[in-house]
DNA sequence: GCTCTACTGTAACAGTGTCACATCATCACC
DNA sequence: GGTGATGATGTGACACTGTTACAGTAGAGC
């Protein structure tokens, strides 16, 4: 749609595409994805609403250019560990701490779909390892996927947003309701509790790895 | 907010609140949930757009309403199975069909970070096969807690509209791109093909089950 | 000078959720 | 019967949203 690529932009008086994803990914990160509006972009960079729209293109063309611009960001980051597994492992943890540190561009990606283009390099980051722990095909490819469903699985649980949602209905005040007496009391009372996000995390994805490497 | 509680409504000339949430699934089901707005909503019903909000409230509130009365119908299913592990499973499968059933309310749910109170019955269902085989306490929850954030997971990709996303960045079409030596050839070309995802949800939530019943 | 292209701004369109307010219908009570 | 009270409904507006048709401007090349 736009051009900026031919003619190198001699004149250039203002407003290249990267001020307009930095100033787009400020605004997410500030106030969520719902702070991303065309006209509150063009008022941040000081320009008419419809110059994002030449350069740039729609609200989705913005966003998926914030979403690539941050998939960058966590694709610098370098698996940690000697052995394939713990560098597999670690990638996935990068995958959930990006999460954690910025929980309002990942929700920008989760209402839009584009987790998976958002951890595309990491996915090849994790190829290698597989390839290094001798695995290769189908069964490569299967170790790959269960590993990334299981880390999205984690990373909607940490961006839930248990303050919008009725306290009682939450995950685990309904469970102070239950009365249930083939639940085991014990396991109940668990329940009422919150679980540990990280251990459960380590556990469950290692779990996934280890069943497919053997 | 409102009331219908108390008096028993004697005079009740029209408009339920189960009619609004009747009518809200269909269009929902129907359309997405984009096509769940407050005016098309009191237009299908033939009421004007106020009323809803006195017979249920905002928009948040018909979607909450929306998912619980989705949910009593997924707690419906009863469970499949012979042994606990079986019969656990059955529920996680219960869910992941659910939402390839009904892809457009689980979007909805999805979207407004809801999944967790929709499968809120299914849980309990949960809880009891996880006290039949004989787990109580912080290890039943915790069990608990990784296969539904596995099934979340699953959940999300199964309801991933590729259509939606540019066909140069799709998950699979990426792969054709990746020239990566440590990658194995046989790896990247299994890759850019879709993976078999219900044998994937048995093998890798059967994984995870496996790995809390001992 | 001119024209052509790259860009910017104005103003509008068609929607959205939400609410203040006036109105209607039906009941309880005097 | 008359009179309020109360539940329910409809009118119309406000402040937004994404998007686009269109008019205008600045600078390069001729």
């Amino acid at each position: 749609m736009n051009h900026e690529s031919a003619t190198r932009s001699s004149r250039n008086t203002g407003l290249d595409r990267a001020d307009v994803v930095d100033a787009a990914l400020a605004l997410v990160e500030s106030g969520g994805p719902e702070a991303l509006t065309m006209r509150r972009l063009a008022a941040e960079i000081g320009v008419a609403t419809t110059s994002i729209y030449w350069h740039v293109g729609g609200r989705d063309d913005v966003i998926d250019a914030v979403i690539d611009a941050h998939g960058d960001r966590l694709a610098e980051q370098s698996p940690a560990g000697d052995t394939p597994r713990q560098r597999l492992l670690s990638l996935a943890r990068h995958v959930l701490d990006n999460a954690l540190a910025h929980p309002e561009i990942n929700r920008l990606a989760e209402r839009h779909g584009r987790t998976a283009v958002m951890v595309n390099r990491t996915e090849v980051a994790m190829a290698r390892e597989l390839t290094a722990a001798g695995l290769s095909g189908d069964p490569a490819r299967d170790a790959l996927r269960a590993v990334l469903v299981a880390v999205g699985g984690f990373v909607v649980v940490a961006l839930r947003d248990e303050s919008s949602i009725d306290p009682e209905r939450s995950r685990t005040s309904m469970w102070a309701r239950v009365e249930d007496p083939a639940v085991d009391p014990a396991t109940r009372q668990a329940l009422t509790r919150p679980f540990e996000l990280i251990s459960l995390f380590d556990a469950t994805v290692g779990a996934i790895i280890d069943a497919h490497l053997q």
